[in-house]
DNA sequence: ATTGACTCCCAAAACGTTTTGGTTTATACT
DNA sequence: AGTATAAACCAAAACGTTTTGGGAGTCAAT
């Protein structure tokens, strides 16, 4: 069943030489001599030696490996969001030398046993966190045990971590303008739960944006969504029953505004002309789509990057100066407002 | 840093007995006394013990970590059906007290690094394997070493090996049975890179299937895509240009076919009446679409659990009486070809 | 009094690595 | 001749677990 299974004995075994000699001329430690290094390179070369790395984490007592858990809503999952986020983090991951350890994981209680079965065997260093909620206990837990995290996203509680968030309230503020100067007024939002920092943050953000347009955004132009595009387009179905419907719907992301698009057209409604819509995320679809879709661009690939570079900053001892980067994400206008 | 370090000798020292003792009794042996069990127990509960997974390890020399490499083209990476996969093989790992570690890579000389890497330094106990090539360097390399694993679809080589893979000319049959009883005589087929398995498998199988009905499937008739929706909609572009365009075009996957379906509305023509498209993966946007899309339905969370479970059967040495399992795909019939 | 069976326990080895705290030998300096 | 200094090496401990191969004590049957 295996291949390998040569050992620093067997190659101090044929040169001659200690094991501890061995393991020091493969470290590059000084006090070996060049020619027995030489020879010891060149023997575990021969018989292909590859250290063994569960012997060598529990002597160093770190796993070099780093925790992600992707919540999961229902087994028909699927968002462009983990793959781009999870090739971010995982590209950067095996450059510096770190595994990644994913498992997926319902929100539910038992998905704190899986963060803290992690800790407790020692299986992963630190976590990557994502989706964070306004209220927390994932969070809360890791800084109550002060275990190394990097969070993608805020959090209402008061302690203080690392993280990468991308500063909502900004790109609704954009949003907002951009409606209001084509001239809208009667704007709705279909949001996701509220416990979700982000859908939090955005549905705020788009408030106190049209306030300062003297804008009101109601509650019953305020729809919560699944982020899914099954449910964009059946929150969509409510807001344009209404007798007064919007002229106008922002979305918590593209895959709900997609959503909305399809009810639209359904409805015949000419999407840029008589219904404005705008996402979130710039999706590749949202470009490609017909029409396409005005949205606001956030790096995913690249923030999951920066995350995953931070921890392991942070596992290595680096002092990091820059603990919160907050990124200003770009509205892209495309069809979907119309007004070009 | 750490929250917990409680060992087997922490509880041995308190309850007074050895740690031989103490791990037997954790773990059922029947040389303990129940009383000495008890308290073990009840110490251990006490003061937190969680085992040292690397130990663990290090001691059984195996460790209960299935590897998945997702392949990865560019940057901007996200496909729906790697979530969905990831899904069905983290949940069905997680009950049974396996760990995933994922890697992201592209396809590429070093991509085989990534799995000898993995399997010489002990990182884990067998891999999944997914988007297997006709000629597959990973299969390869993994049967030649005896290295347990199971795919996600078959090869050309000739090594025997467990796998789950759906009928891909039997879907194409479907397919082109569906399309020639509509009327269709025109046929276009948009794959993927023939090195690919299944684009190779389906791309023979349509012509097969046509050649049944009499039909032939001239190159000119057959572009290659990389499986996402811009490449759909560019290679649209150039069938449609011909002077004798197709009736119908059929694609490799889903995302392809909302390319396609892009491009034909574009030009103003009426899917489902003057061109009929059909997809392949059934996506949760094939349904929502407008129109939504005819397609070939592969239950891509259950093949993933199914997968894994065949996998952790075969790392717990039991006989496996079917290694190789093919699933027959069902064709979903939308509004994308019309004729309903 | 011995034997055998049974219950309960444990010291030590093993897994493969890194690190600690040396020793030995040769060379150079007083 | 004695003493530093440096170069090259290594035995043993440590990481925390499981398993091996026993041992000691009790009780009942011979």
């Amino acid at each position: 069943m295996q291949a390998n299974t040569a050992t620093l004995k067997d190659i101090a075994e044929k040169v001659g030489k200690s094991i501890t000699t061995v393991s020091r001329a493969l470290h590059g430690y000084d006090d070996v001599s060049p020619e027995t290094r030489m020879l010891v390179e060149q023997v575990a070369a021969e018989i292909g030696y590859t250290p063994n790395i569960i012997a060598q984490r529990l002597q160093k007592k770190s796993t070099d490996t780093i925790g992600f858990v992707i919540p999961t809503y229902g087994p028909r999952f699927t968002d462009p969001f983990f793959t781009e986020f999870l090739a971010g983090i995982g590209n950067t991951a095996v450059k510096l030398g770190y595994d990644i350890l994913v498992s997926t994981h319902p929100i539910s209680e038992e998905e704190m046993h899986s963060y803290q079965n992690k800790v407790q065997s020692y299986r992963v260093d630190g976590f990557i966190l994502v989706r964070t909620r306004r209220d927390d206990s994932r969070i809360k837990y890791l800084c109550s045990i002060n275990f190394p995290f990097v969070a993608f996203g805020r959090t209402e509680g008061s302690c203080p971590f690392p993280f990468v968030d991308v500063d909502n309230r900004y790109a609704m503020k954009m949003i907002a303008d951009h409606l209001v100067q084509l001239g809208h007024r009667k704007i709705a939002f279909i949001g996701a739960p509220d416990y979700l920092m982000f859908a939090h943050e955005r549905l705020e953000g788009l408030k106190q944006a049209l306030k300062e347009h003297d804008l009101d955004l109601p509650n019953t132009m305020v729809k919560v969504g699944d982020l899914t595009q099954i449910s964009g387009l059946k929150q969509t179905e409510i807001l344009l029953d209404y007798p007064d419907p919007p002229t106008a719907i922002v979305t918590c992301n593209d895959l709900m505004a997609l959503g909305v698009i399809i009810t639209a057209q359904k409805r015949g409604l000419r999407i840029g002309e008589d219904l404005a819509v705008v996402g979130y995320d710039d999706i590749p679809q949202a470009e490609n789509n017909l029409p396409s879709l005005t949205t606001i661009h956030q790096p995913i690939y690249k923030i999951g990057s920066i995350v995953c570079d931070m921890l392991v900053r942070i596992l290595k001892g680096d002092v990091i100066e820059d603990q919160k980067i907050i990124i200003k994400p770009t509205l892209i206008i495309r069809e979907s407002c119309g007004g070009q």
